[in-house]
DNA sequence: CGTAAAACCTGTAGTAACTACAGGTGCAAG
DNA sequence: CTTGCACCTGTAGTTACTACAGGTTTTACG
């Protein structure tokens, strides 16, 4: 088994395991600037600390609910400034929140059509396709 | 005014125009192999004409019902060749309407992780908040 | 202690589906 | 004849990762 705290700190790949974050996306992380650059080990293996391993999981709490990056780097930003206040966190979530209805809305949509389409199909073996007509004119 | 049909065929502009596609967009799919290319002027000027505004028009409208451009290419390939059945193209859509209801319902369930979480915010003044307090630690 | 395997490192390129230039030509109207 | 718009090519940027290749460090075992 290997270690798990070196000297001191969390391997990458632990930190991986722990939070259910690909190791190339951890490093991603942190090129991109998301992630702080952690302390090295003598060869030069990542040590990550329990902060570290808070802000991963932050991240990828709201990753899961379809914040983007930018949008998790603002809530970061503002958490890590003195500014944050739990208003503007809520103001932020509704803004989200909207737009995750309105996604649903365009999916609902589709989803409508696309039944339609499929229920007026034969499904016979003639190279005729209602759905294929409806796709392949203009005008809605 | 321009000239809309210059000698015989659309201009790249005219036929962004009636299918809503930005011209990138269609100079993209032409390289992507997606959409063939098409005659040219003696200055080398795209010249498109009524199929090839038909298959654009189709790709759009498969895009917006959220296909891949992998699978409208599928699609467009089967339309191409003599194998193309009704039933073949039934099974595509279905394929793809299950995938759209995956995706509604994944996003259901954000919308309402999303609005538990902002109903327990106080919307406050304050540093403390609840949102960030549930996305800040492991275990769900 | 020696070595082999596992885990780590860097750097680059690929993915999807576009979009956005920069820098240059064609073409029609005034 | 020149102005200006539409067109051309080619390249690079976007989002959020993922997938190598080729090399080092650490750890476990005999």
């Amino acid at each position: 088994m290997s270690q798990i705290t070196p000297s001191r700190g969390l391997l990458i790949g632990e930190l991986s395991r722990r939070t259910g974050v690909n190791i190339e996306t951890i490093r991603y992380y942190e090129r991109s600037g998301i992630m702080p650059k952690p302390k090295r080990s003598e060869g030069g293996h990542r040590l990550y600390n329990s902060e570290q391993l808070n802000r991963l999981a932050f991240i990828k709490r709201s990753r899961e609910l379809g914040f983007s990056l930018k949008e998790v780097c603002g809530f970061l930003t503002l958490i890590d400034s003195d500014e944050m206040t739990c208003g503007e966190i809520h103001v932020r979530t509704m803004d989200h929140l909207t737009e995750v209805r309105q996604k649903i809305a365009d999916l609902k949509k589709m989803e409508r059509t696309l039944k339609v389409m499929a229920a007026q199909c034969s499904r016979g073996d003639t190279p005729d396709c209602p759905i294929v007509d409806d796709l392949y004119h203009l005008g809605s």
